[in-house]
DNA sequence: GGTTGTTTGAATCACTTGTTTGATGCGGTT
DNA sequence: AACCGCATCAAACAAGTGATTCAAACAACC
C-alpha cells in the first residue's frame, strides 16, 4: 500500500495530480484553485483530470476521501483502543477529543512540509466542504460523531444534550480555523527560542476543547434530541 | 439613515450593490460569487461596480469597512462600559467575550434573515478574509484585539500568554464557523418547540469560550510575547 | 437655452474557466 | 504482421470572468 510500484507503468500522472491537487486545495482552498493550476504544479495535462476523475468535482471527491478515510478508520482505532484502556471507568474527555484530532498528525507519515499541508488540506475540508463529502466519507464520520457524542455525554452527564451537540460544534471551528492558519499563527506568535511544534498545538487545542465542552454553563431551553447529525 | 431619499437621486444603485454583495458574499462565500451575480441581484449593470468601487476588491473591501467599522466601534464601547462597570476590580472573561460578540446581533437593526445574513457574513470576513482586510478596519481591528488581550490576561493570570493567545485564536475558529453555519446547525438541532434564537447561541458560545479560555491547562513550552498580534 | 459633471447601459475587451475532441504513441495479445 | 485497450497530448469548445469603452440620459448650474 505504498503507492509506489504499478503495474501497468501508466498511472503515476494520476498519483501526481492528485498530489498537487491536495497541495493547492490545502493551501488556496477548494474554489480558488482551477484545473490547470493542478495539472501545470502536477507536470500533467489538464485533460488527465476529467479522464482520470470524470470532472474537477470527481478529483475533489476523490482526493477528500483519499485523505479522510484513513483518518476516520484512525479515529475509530483510537476509541476502541480507549475504551479498552478505560473498560472499567469512563474514557476521560481528554482521551476522546485526543483520539478526533490526533490522526491528523498521525496518518501521515511524512513530518514536516508534507504534515503541514496535510493538516490545512483538513481544515479546508472541514470548513469548506462540511456538506457534500462522498458518500464513503459521510457514512464514517456518521459513525464516529454518533459514538463520539455518546461517549462525551457519558462522561459529561451534566452537560445537556443539545448543548453539548452545540459545544461539539464549537470544537469543530477551532479545528478547523487552526488547522487552516496554523502555519500563519506560527509566524506570529515567535517565540526566540522555537515555534510550538505539532504536538504542542495539539494539546492546546485540547485542553482548551476540553474546557470549553465541561464549563460550567447555565443556558438550558428546550431540550430535545438531535445528536450526532452533525459531521464536520 | 434609512436608505431611501437619497440627496442626488442617483447612488441609490451604489447601495443595492452594497446590498446584493453582502447577501451573496455571506452565502457563497468571496470567491464564489462573481460580479454577474452581484449585479443581476441587485438589477445593476456590470459597469456599476467598476464605476463606483473600481473593482470587484474594491467592492470586497467596501462592503467588509461598511459592516466591520460599526461592529469595532460597538466592541470598544462595550468594552469602555465594562472597564466603567468593573472599576473596582477585574472585567469578568465572560463580560469581554460578550463585549466581543454581541455586536454581531446588535449592530444591525434588522432581525431576522438580515440579522441572519450579516452573521454568516462575518464569519466569512472572519475565515476568508482574516488577512487583507482594509486598512481602517486594520487599525481597529488591531487595536480592539490588543485591548481584550490585556483585559483576558489580567482576569486569567494563570494563563500563559503565548498560551492565551492561542485559546483566543480557538475562539475565533469556534465563532467564526458558527456564525457561518449557524442557520444548518439551527436546521439540525431540531427541537420541536422551536430553534435556539440568537441570544441563546451567543450565551451558549460565551460559556464554551470562557470555558475554554479559563482552562486549567499544563502545557508550557517557552514562554514570549506576542499578544494581540492576529486579528481575527 | 446651453454647458457641466455624474450616472447608467449595451456592447465588447482579453482572458480564464471546466470540459471535450481527435490524433498519437505505447505495451501486450492474437 | 495487425489489432487492441489504455494513457497522453495539443487544440479547441462554449460559457463565464473582471474590466473597459462610448454613447445616451440625467440633474444642476451659468
Amino acid at each position: 500500500m505504498d503507492d509506489h510500484g504499478q503495474v501497468k507503468g501508466g498511472d503515476e500522472t494520476r498519483e501526481r495530480v492528485l498530489l498537487a491537487a491536495q497541495k493547492l486545495f490545502a493551501e488556496r482552498g477548494f474554489e480558488s484553485v482551477s484545473l490547470r493550476n493542478i495539472t501545470t504544479e502536477a507536470l500533467a495535462n489538464v485533460a488527465a483530470v476529467n479522464y482520470h476523475f470524470g470532472s474537477k468535482d470527481g478529483l475533489i471527491d476523490e482526493v477528500i476521501g483519499h485523505h479522510m478515510i484513513p483518518v476516520m478508520k484512525e479515529r475509530m482505532r483510537l476509541l476502541d483502543e480507549a475504551e479498552n484502556k478505560y473498560r472499567i471507568g469512563l474514557v476521560p474527555v481528554e482521551v476522546i477529543l485526543d483520539a478526533f484530532m490526533r490522526p491528523f498528525l498521525t496518518v501521515i507519515q511524512d513530518g514536516g512540509e508534507g504534515r503541514d499541508l496535510f493538516c490545512r488540506f483538513m481544515g479546508r475540508c472541514m470548513s469548506e466542504r462540511g456538506d457534500r463529502m462522498p458518500d464513503e466519507v459521510m457514512r464514517s464520520a456518521q459513525r464516529v460523531m454518533k459514538r463520539i457524542t455518546v461517549m462525551l455525554s457519558d462522561v459529561l452527564p451534566d452537560v445537556e444534550s443539545e448543548v453539548l451537540v452545540w459545544r461539539l460544534h464549537f470544537c469543530f471551528g477551532a479545528m478547523a480555523h487552526t488547522l487552516i492558519h496554523e502555519a500563519g499563527l506560527k509566524v506570529l506568535s515567535k517565540g526566540q527560542s522555537g515555534d510550538p511544534d505539532f504536538e504542542t498545538t495539539l494539546q492546546r487545542m485540547i485542553d482548551y476543547c476540553k474546557g470549553g465542552l465541561s464549563a460550567g454553563g447555565s443556558v438550558l431551553t428546550d431540550r430535545s434530541g438531535g445528536q450526532g447529525e452533525f459531521l464536520f
